[in-house]
RNA sequence: GCGAGAAUGGCGUAAUGGUAGCCGCGUUAGACUCAAAAUCUAAUGGUAGUGAUACUGUGAGGGUUCGAGUCCCUCUUCUCGCACCA
């Protein structure tokens, strides 16, 4: 502890106190309004999207200084650049680990969500980010989620709201109902609780209804292939028929849905969902029903989980004195109910072709059912022949001969001639289960009537608003606390006036974050949740940093939404995004995530507090690749502070009237300004930083610099460390250099004019020799060939010389 | 199982098909100091050698090329995503 002291001492003495030089310029900064974005503004606006963050207790993490931090250095070179940046801060505060808390303490969510709000505020300032504060947003506000409401309101008005009662993924801990994309893998999201099935009333939204267009707006989305990919998988197209099967004996009939209608000449069977209608339905004509519901009950008991691991090992129940007719050649074939078939996908029921499909081979197999080879190429008594890229049609009457891709084209135009299919489109993705039974969230805008249903209220009655509570336990059934309220939930009908009823159930956390970069453009508008022309002037987002967690998530929910809102003539452009980039995560010096449990998470304000803003700003875009995930080094950080040392210590070698570059150093630095800048846009800023310390390294060696030299470097800083770049900058200047004009390199002075050519033997480097640049090939040859430490590798004679201009020289012997 | 990506010193990482290891950490030696820290200087992939230097070296094995960390094929391991998706 008093090493530490005298090491602080001294570094006073010899150089500026960073946390004291760092206060002054936030200070100013944000007293001043520094950045401030301008609606309307002349200037080329530039819209720089970082995803806001969660208000937790624990406050900011260095996860979310590393996410932050991109945008950062981008909106800060955007001003200097001359563009007109918003570049804004928000939270999104309604959320379970809130209300939890609020549980376990009494405490009111409204005020542990203000007090952490104020907590973040504080630290995000301490490291300086350029966020206009004037236009945070807090989803718990009245005033935000009043739109949240009206946007659900809208959906609903469309028809892409509705109440429908089926199996939702429960979390048993949280008590919550989750979505699909909250229950990934089988396990609760937030809790790792095991999810279990149950039947519920529930909200959707009709997200299927968008993907199309979700899938479509992808083309033009500049990202990497894997965000891409990502949301493609998530969305899950598939393209393949409806063919009708009718049943013996019925004038009825069902829909299967199969990516292979070229192979129903081969189907031996047919398999339906556990929660098929068809099970109920002829219910008296099956023969062995209650056979059937004990394996119905069975599967809906199985977990998610359990159902992956048990993948291998089929199971089902034959229905027996029922049939399906398959109608291109009028055979009877059995009916199987299988949990290998989900209801909630395609139609909940398949044509089973043993013989081209791994899942019906197994099957078959261990249900001794027969197999029709209709693609000749595989074996079949080894493995279902599954390719579709070879192989002939065989066993298929008109489609013999054939190859699969023709054959699926002649068999729907068959199908459809008949009326008993069609092509038709699947998609993996499935709509978005839209409620919670939680206190913490958005009211949904709707009331029960005894006489008229479903009631929206009206919007001019928005919002619903969230009451004080003392008590946020939901009760025992599983519902909002507010169910238990009665001066919420009674009310009257807007339609009727009868006495009715308010919809308990508040919304997921994904709402208010669907939509916020929106609110941005206008923040506090009253009238409409944005106003189109300030939309139509900062929208699309320009650049939108975040992580690659919510690629499936709040991606793809924002696009919908957007993409809602602008069929309904409400927001100017229909994708939100432009540009979109992930940061990889910082884990724990152990190599581990970090974690409160494991003890290995460190705080950025420690950080600040013992190195400063700037290094810890610095550091965290240097320790690797922006994308990949990294461990923290300790140590590794100690780098960062001496590279700012060095850049202040240069001060004193600065020439303060030279207004040129310094002829040593003009190549250096004309290349320094190209290549810092074009890593900054291809977000790999550790490369960047590498190159303003070769830099700082080269000025570091010269007797002297001038003060272009030096004002130069310091602008090339100041997107990474704002604070000591405004401190130097201001030695011979009165104004920030948060506007100054970012430099510009000059094309023709990016080489020296003589280069370093490396001569090999046989692709092995053996010596080099500097010359003039572009000199001539042949003189080239001549002087390599003459190099003493040559000689002796070329005395056997020379078979080939190679000349790579300015490069490279290789003899081949 | 399918899809995407990755594998380079003691560590984090860098290299438009053209000097592998930039930059940083760490380590070693030296300077300063009573001493330590900080700072500065030098060295630092491995093996051999006092040394110039030589050989070797980017997960493994093949290939293309005057030349491969980079391109192609096969394999191994790891990370991420999806997962009985019909």
């Amino acid at each position: 502890m008093k090493g530490k002291k005298i090491i602080i001492k001294t570094r006073r003495k010899k150089i500026m106190n960073r946390q004291e030089v760092e206060k002054k310029w936030q200070d100013y900064w944000y007293s001043n309004k520094i950045f401030k974005a301008i609606d309307f503004s002349p200037k080329p606006k530039y819209y720089a999207l970082i995803e806001f963050p969660y208000p937790s207790g624990a406050g900011m993490h260095v996860g979310h200084v590393r996410a932050f931090s991109s945008m950062e250095v981008v909106s800060r070179k955007r001003r200097m650049e001359g563009y007109n940046v918003l570049f804004p801060i928000g939270f999104d505060a309604f959320g379970l680990p809130t209300e939890n808390y609020a549980i376990k303490t009494g405490i009111h969510p409204r005020d542990i969500t203000d007090k952490n709000i104020k907590t973040f505020t504080e630290q995000l300032k301490q490291v300086g980010f350029s966020f206009d504060f004037d236009r945070v947003i807090d989803t718990t506000d009245e005033s935000y989620y009043k739109w949240t409401e009206f946007i659900f309101r809208k959906l609903y008005d469309k028809g892409l709201a509705y109440r429908s009662h089926t199996y939702v993924n429960y979390c048993p801990t949280c008590k919550v109902v989750l979505s699909n994309e909250e229950s990934q893998g089988g396990v609760c999201d937030r809790c790792n609780t095991q999810v279990i099935q149950k039947d519920k009333d529930v909200w959707f939204l009709k997200i299927t209804s968008y993907a199309e267009d979700l899938l479509d707006g992808l083309k033009d989305l500049d990202t990497s292939q894997r965000i891409k990919v990502e949301q493609e998988n998530w969305i899950g197209r598939s393209e393949g028929a409806f063919i009708d099967f009718s049943l013996d004996g019925t004038d009825d009939k069902f829909t299967v849905f199969t990516t292979r209608p070229d192979t129903l000449f081969g189907s031996t069977f047919t398999v339906i969902a556990p929660e098929h209608p068809l099970i109920s339905k002829y219910k008296d004509r099956i023969l062995n029903y209650s056979e059937v519901e004990e394996y119905k009950k069975n599967a809906n008991l199985k977990t998610e989980f359990e159902r992956v691991q048990l993948q291998k090992d089929k199971t089902g129940v034959k229905l027996l004195g029922l049939n399906a007719i398959n109608p291109i050649n009028g055979k009877a074939l059995p009916i199987y109910v299988a949990d290998y078939v989900m209801m909630g996908y395609g139609t909940g029921a398949i044509m089973a072709v043993p013989a081209h499909d791994t899942r019906d081979y197994e099957f078959a197999k261990k249900f001794n059912i027969d197999m029709i080879e209709v693609i000749s190429g595989g074996d079949i008594s080894k493995e279902a022949y599954t390719d579709i890229y070879n192989g002939t049609l065989v066993n298929s009457e008109f489609l013999n001969g054939l190859s699969v891709k023709d054959a699926k084209v002649k068999i729907i135009e068959e199908l459809e001639k008949r009326g008993v299919g069609s092509r038709a489109v699947s998609y993996k993705m499935k709509d978005w289960a839209f409620n919670r039974q939680r206190y913490w969230g958005e009211p949904i805008p709707i009331i029960y009537c005894p006489n008229c249903g479903i009631v929206p209220l009206p919007y001019d009655d928005l919002p619903v608003v969230l009451p004080k509570i003392k008590n946020f336990e939901p009760n025992k059934d599983g519902e909002s606390p507010l169910a238990s309220l009665k001066e919420f939930t009674e009310c009257s009908c807007p339609k009727c006036g009868s006495k009715a009823r308010r919809e308990t159930d508040t919304m997921p956390q994904w709402a208010g974050s669907s939509w916020y970069y929106l609110r941005y453009t206008d923040p506090n508008n009253d009238k409409e949740f944005a106003s189109y022309d300030k939309m139509k002037y900062w929208l699309p987002v320009d650049w939108y940093n975040g992580g690659m967690e919510h690629v499936t998530r709040h991606l793809i929910y924002s696009r919908f939404w957007n993409e809602f809102l602008y069929d309904e003539g409400l927001v100017p452009y229909k994708e939100p995004y432009k540009k979109r980039t992930a940061q990889g995560l910082i884990l724990g010096p152990d190599g581990e995530k970090m974690s409160k449990s494991k003890g290995n998470v460190i705080d950025p304000i420690d950080v600040v507090n013992e190195y400063g803003a700037d290094v810890l700003r610095l550091y965290i875009l240097f320790i690797s690749d922006y994308e990949m995930a990294t461990p923290w080094n300790k140590d590794a950080i100690k780098g960062c502070a001496r590279f700012l040392d060095k850049v202040e210590a240069l001060k004193e070698k600065v020439n303060k009237d030279q207004m040129d570059y310094t002829p040593q150093n003009k190549v250096i630095i004309n290349k320094t300004i190209k290549e810092v800048s074009e890593d900054i846009e291809s977000s790999k800023y550790n490369t960047a930083i590498a190159k303003l310390m070769i830099l700082t390294n080269a000025l570091t060696e010269s007797e002297s610099i001038s003060r272009l030299d030096y004002e130069t470097l310091l602008k090339l800083l100041n997107p990474f460390t704002p604070h000591i770049a405004e401190e130097l900058w201001h030695l011979y200047n009165n104004d920030t250099i948060q506007y100054a004009e970012y430099p510009k390199y000059d094309p023709n002075s990016l080489i020296s004019n003589t280069c370093t050519m490396v001569v090999s033997v046989n692709g092995k480097r053996r010596d080099e020799f500097t010359c003039e640049r572009d000199l001539d090939d042949e003189k080239v040859k001549e002087i390599a060939i003459s190099l003493d430490k040559v000689k002796p590798y070329i005395e056997n004679g020379i078979k080939k010389i190679i000349v790579v201009k300015n490069k490279i020289v290789n003899i081949v012997v």
